[in-house]
DNA sequence: GTAAAAAGATAGTAATACTATCATAAAAAA
DNA sequence: TTTTTTATGATAGTATTACTATCTTTTTAC
């Protein structure tokens, strides 16, 4: 049997809920694409229109604006990721085991899991690197956490403290290195294509060299006594 | 003497030179103020306009949009901190003196110096930190980059990178390490205040903790033999 | 004092970000 | 099965944004 993977989303994050109707699952579909196609600042609700083949009004149902469709998928996308993390670092016992799997995850390229047909986790995953941050980097960023719109991702990086925690109880900064490991995990792929010469991997170009950048950053921290 | 501090702009960034005339720095000067109090997303040319006392065709013939604003003023701060670290650090020989004193100056809210009268650089901190990724994180970030628009947040990053290669000529990742701490100089103190579960420092919100995480995060990653 | 450059004043356009309304089709409840 | 509800389609309309154009007046430079 195959198991279909649903997150559960924050009602106040959209009018209609998306996964409840072919159109909303067409427009989460499409809106990935066309986000990543031509960047969240030029996408608009009416070129989303045209490309799921419905009117702008048709989405103005399901979202209030193109701000909270992003959010949306971003919190999405953290769930998603948190519960690979949790998949796949299940009955790992060694807590420094653990963590490199996690940093490893959370950098590497993601594949499009089949498990969620409407959702194309690979496109997304180049999302949240390129536009993720403008989801809280807001005036509103206050009003939204007070809503819970950021709680994947809170809970991610609690996730992640906590394995920090475990490998090193007297560590001093498990949240602050979490969040760092996160952000940077995004900012380093993206400087690697983008702005090559703030990274070290700017001619290779390859994922393994930020795992072991990270790797090397989170347990050269937690080692040192 | 007073001296007073210019700092030469890529010409690219403006359509006429905005340090070159009273209406072209009273430009500069309430667009640091405007984007602060709303935002960059709410903030426009028509706003910015009635609050200089010009028309928004008056803006124009400054600058063509608000994003190659957003990007002259992100240039324009990281040309200024290059300037401040290497006149903070200046005479200072030992390497890791050095790098600390320059975490300290990533890290710490700016006071707003009287060498530039029309840019109040506290306010801009404040910005850079909220709305300074914005400036790279779009799909124009390749053309951007060829005209050289970054060019001084890279100078700064090789910088640090340079210091921490001073420090520890082995260390395998100085550029990634350098971005990593200028960002989350930045990033921390935004989460801090804004999303404060993802740092350490929720409760107490003092940079100094801040500054503390940065060194621990540099030096034990170049310490570690 | 004259020429050139900058600024002011005003107008206009295409696109964006919505809101509203009414008809129809599909799904759920009776 | 019929009725009622709910979702969608089609269309229209508005305020704001993001510009461009033009013409006049003022300021500055030589």
């Amino acid at each position: 049997m195959k198991h279909q993977l649903q997150i559960k989303m924050n009602e106040a994050l959209y009018l209609r809920d998306p996964e409840s109707t072919v159109l909303g699952k067409n427009i989460l579909k499409h809106s990935v694409h066309l986000i990543h196609k031509q960047g969240f600042e030029a996408f608009t609700f009416k070129k989303l229109a045209e490309d799921v083949g419905t009117t702008e009004a048709g989405i103005y149902r399901y979202f209030e604006n193109k701000h909270k469709l992003l959010v949306y998928l971003t919190a999405w996308y953290w769930g998603w990721l948190e519960f690979q993390i949790s998949f796949q670092t299940n009955n790992i016992k060694d807590p420094e085991v653990r963590l490199r799997r996690v940093v490893e995850l959370l950098a590497t390229t993601v594949k499009d899991d089949q498990q969620t047909s409407y959702i194309n986790e690979s496109l997304l995953h180049q999302i949240i690197i390129a536009e993720g941050s403008k989801a809280y980097l807001t005036k509103q960023v206050g009003e939204d956490n007070k809503l819970q719109f950021f709680k994947p991702y809170k809970d991610l990086c609690a996730v992640v403290g906590n394995i920090i925690s475990e490998c090193s109880p007297k560590y001093k900064y498990p949240k602050s290195l979490a969040s760092t490991i996160i952000e940077m995990a995004h900012f380093q792929n993206f400087f690697m294509y983008n702005l090559p010469s703030l990274t070290d991997f700017g001619k290779t170009k390859k994922e393994a060299e930020i795992i072991s950048f990270l790797n090397d950053l989170v347990f050269s921290s937690l080692k040192k006594k």
